[in-house]
RNA sequence: GGCCCUAUCGUCUAAUGGUUAGGACGCCGCCCUCUCACGGCGGUAAUAGGGGUUCGAAUCCCCUUAGGGUCACCA
């Protein structure tokens, strides 16, 4: 089994395209087949460089890879439509040789005026069909005489075109309602539904897998397959992802390309189990897969008909989800660059160091929802509060609280070795000599210490920042206290 | 407008003629607890409407409604 991909480069790796990749994908590893990476790129005005890196980094980083594509070969190349021309013009000769295709002279102005004129009319907006029937030689001698025209496939005007699919079962069109449709433009360049047929035929793939949208098309394609004597793969159309308004995803809508969500602190495999779950359901309640899972249970024929609306909720309870699962050791590579640019660590620290950035990391990791999150939580671990979180100060920092805080500090000086546990004994004892709840001495050293009212159990916090650092900023939150409350 | 696809809690979905219509996210409550988060327990909430077929319909058929797609010398 074959399948493929074929991405334009003219934007970002958006969210959709990287669903039914990863569909294509998960189809060909269940069935060892084979995952095509094709780049349609025959839009030369649109098509960038940029883009096309940016569509193989968002794969990459995915997880997704492909066993033929225009970085790595295979025997199908070149896997750009951009250098494939001289195979497209050859198919195009052979049409025209057996007289399934033929020259169109239309003009654009032309075409469109039909098409108004038939809206009006209220009938479909298809071709005329003016230059059907236009004479070989007449066509001849005005490409001779410098016309360019386009080129039309002869599509038969009665019958029905059955489309096999494996998601919506078979769906009937009417042939009389496809017309002849333009394969290739007069200025020298294939149309997309051409060379996307002739790449299917040519590089053997056996199932179509891609966005409803083209299920319409298909007759068309189903045409050309048969013009071009190729054997009609099989299709699967996915149902599209719609916007939380049920409207088409669109960048009003937030974040719609794979890289926004990267930069967003989202991993790669909370993604990827998101996109799973729109439009598939692995059985058995099962929502939280890893790839090698999805692959065991994916079934195209359980994909569903109807379009999934994007609710970011649920990726970002996956998210947080993974962020907690995942070693800390590569927790902290993911936020490390972060880290260093914010001046927290240095590049290059000792042993010492990383062992204590790694307990850190543990203590704020089960608490973060991304990376991004996990990186912004840890700042007090590295640089002292600016500021005190308002509520916060107007619940825990009493007159009461900055005499304890000091008393608390001074008794910290008995701590030895200066672990949590050792802390949480002077703390309790302290509480206890006083005659007060754990709270009213708890939640003020925390707001001290971190700034905010949240967070990692105040004992390991107190372990992790060490004796001086938690005497320091006792005693500074003390002395804020007299000035400011 | 023609053609095509689709329709179960707010959202993702399960239930392929017989279930008190199940699970998950979210939301609410309780428990755990030094806070938050995690976790545990419980709650909220759906078969778009109308006709058939059938002993029996979310499930099959028809109509309506609603959403989407497509009809480009874009892909």
């Amino acid at each position: 089994m074959r399948v493929r991909f074929a991405p334009s480069p003219t934007g970002s790796l958006h969210i959709g395209g990287a669903r039914t990749a990863y569909f294509n994908w998960l189809f060909a590893r269940k069935h060892q087949g084979v995952f095509v990476l094709r780049i349609d790129d025959t839009d030369l005005e649109r098509s960038t460089e940029a883009s096309y890196q940016q569509i193989l980094d968002g794969f990459r980083w995915l997880g997704i890879d492909w066993d033929e594509g225009p970085d790595v070969g295979g025997p199908y190349g070149p896997y750009r439509q951009s250098q494939r021309l001289e195979i497209y013009r050859a198919q195009l000769q052979k049409l025209l040789d057996e007289g399934r295709a033929y020259p169109c002279f239309c003009t654009p102005e032309q075409l469109a005026e039909d098409r108004a004129r038939a809206q009006q009319a209220g009938e479909a907006p298809r071709y005329a069909g003016r230059c059907r029937h236009l004479p070989r030689e007449e066509a001849e001698r005005r490409i001779a005489a410098g016309e360019r025209p386009a080129y039309r496939l002869r599509t038969p005007e009665s019958g029905k075109t059955v489309v096999h699919d494996l998601i919506r079962g078979d769906v009937v069109f009417d042939n009389a309602e496809i017309d002849d449709f333009i394969i290739w433009k007069s200025d020298g360049m294939p149309t997309y539904h051409f060379a996307s047929c002739v790449d299917d035929s040519l590089m053997q793939i056996t199932h179509i897998i891609r966005a409803e949208e083209h299920l319409s098309n298909t007759p068309r394609h189903i045409q050309l397959f048969d013009a071009l004597g190729a054997k009609v793969p099989v299709f699967a159309h996915v149902p599209m992802i719609l916007a939380p308004d049920r409207s088409k995803l669109s960048k009003r809508h937030g974040a719609t390309s794979v890289q926004e969500y990267r930069d967003q602190g989202i991993l790669p495999e909370a993604l990827v189990n998101y996109l799973l779950l729109l439009g598939f359901s692995p059985g058995e309640d099962r929502e939280v897969l890893s790839r090698d899972e999805a692959i065991q249970v994916f079934d195209l024929e359980k994909v569903t008909k109807h379009a999934a609306v994007y609710d970011v909720k649920k990726l970002e309870w996956l998210n947080a989800h993974y962020l907690r699962a995942m070693p800390p050791e590569r927790a902290l590579e993911l936020i490390w660059d972060t880290l260093v640019s914010r001046g927290w660590v240095d590049a290059d620290p000792d042993r010492e160091r990383l062992g204590w950035l790694l307990q850190v990391v543990r203590a704020v990791q089960e608490r973060s929802r991304s990376v991004d999150e996990l990186a912004d939580s840890m700042g007090y671990y590295f640089v002292r509060p600016a500021s005190y979180d308002e509520k916060g100060v107007r619940k825990h920092f009493t007159a009461q609280a900055a005499e304890r805080l000091e008393a608390a500090a001074r008794a910290l000086d008995e701590v030895a070795p200066f672990t949590a546990l050792r802390v949480e004994a002077v703390y309790r004892e302290r509480i206890a000599a006083w005659n007060i709840k754990g709270g009213e001495l708890i939640h003020p050293t925390r707001l001290a210490l971190t700034g905010v009212t949240v967070g990692p159990g105040l004992f390991d916090v107190m372990a992790l920042l060490g004796r001086a650092e938690c005497q320091a900023r006792m005693r500074a939150a003390a002395d804020w206290i007299r000035a400011n409350v």
